[in-house]
DNA sequence: CGATACTGTAATCTTAAAACGTACAGTTTG
DNA sequence: CAAACTGTACGTTTTAAGATTACAGTATCG
């Protein structure tokens, strides 16, 4: 699996917490330590599925435009990061007598594939409000230092 | 998620499907199409954990030494990649002052845990002799011609 | 209107992880 | 003791992920 989910759910987060001020791209990815084009590409599909909506021009980034409480992670998961469960390396060679060589991949992309569902079926009980909550619950920098 | 998981299941399947031979490690690697020396690393940790037997010398190999109808993928997946689900690329900056950017790897980490355990969960349900089955139920190379 | 501060997106470069290959010591068998 | 294996370590190659750069498009403000 790649990264994209995890920032797509923490600029999320991140704007919930801030759910008065636009974003912009520059600042999102120094929150989340990435660059800037990386966090523009990821708000972009995330607007195209209606969870920001984004402005141009001075002023402008990003802002929260669902219900935090209602978006899971399983919706964030699916729209950025579906599929990505799977290794990319492949196993055996549909080429080879032996059935065990040639059909291992499609066995193993079906148990993947349902394996997907279910860790999806977890993310669905996660929404942005939750994700936080935790990080809400988890002591704040300074007071760790105590 | 590495591939050895998926290197582990496909030889522990293939030496289902030939319990009486002793398997080289050229033989699986072969069959998986990889390197022999990945062969025998992968085959060294199944070792340790009991699911072959390896002899060395003229005539070696690996052998299955587990019953493929008890043996689940969430065994051979704790034994060989536990804890890969989730990617290494880690969000946020614990310096950071803002709560969201230094709280979001810990509860990224709770999250991808979690959800290996949903993960293990549904690989509990799966046995070596229950892929094997998949296996021959899909159709042979000869028979896919037709 | 034109300068400024943004997003959108594509192309290329860099880095780090995965996979490969080689080597060689150790072991068993004939 | 030679042959055919495993065990394991180490260096190389390949590939995917991520960073960087660049620039066109757009909104705002003076």
């Amino acid at each position: 699996m790649n990264s994209e989910f995890t920032i797509a759910v923490h600029s999320l987060a991140l704007l919930a917490h801030i759910p008065d001020h636009m974003a912009s791209s520059e600042l999102i990815a120094k929150n989340v330590r990435t660059n800037p084009a990386r966090i523009r590409k990821i708000m972009s599909i995330l607007r195209n599925h209606g969870f920001v909506r984004t402005k141009e021009g001075i002023g402008g980034g990003y802002i929260l435009a669902c219900n935090p409480e209602e978006v899971t992670l399983a919706q964030i998961y699916g729209c950025v990061s579906n599929g990505t469960l799977k290794p990319h390396w492949c196993s055996g060679d549909p080429e080879e007598s032996c059935m065990v060589s040639s059909n291992m991949h499609s066995v193993m992309d079906q148990i993947f594939c349902e394996a997907e569902v279910y860790f999806t079926n977890y993310l669905e009980r996660i929404t942005i409000a939750s994700v936080l909550e935790k990080i809400k619950q988890g002591l704040c920098p300074l007071e760790k230092e105590k």
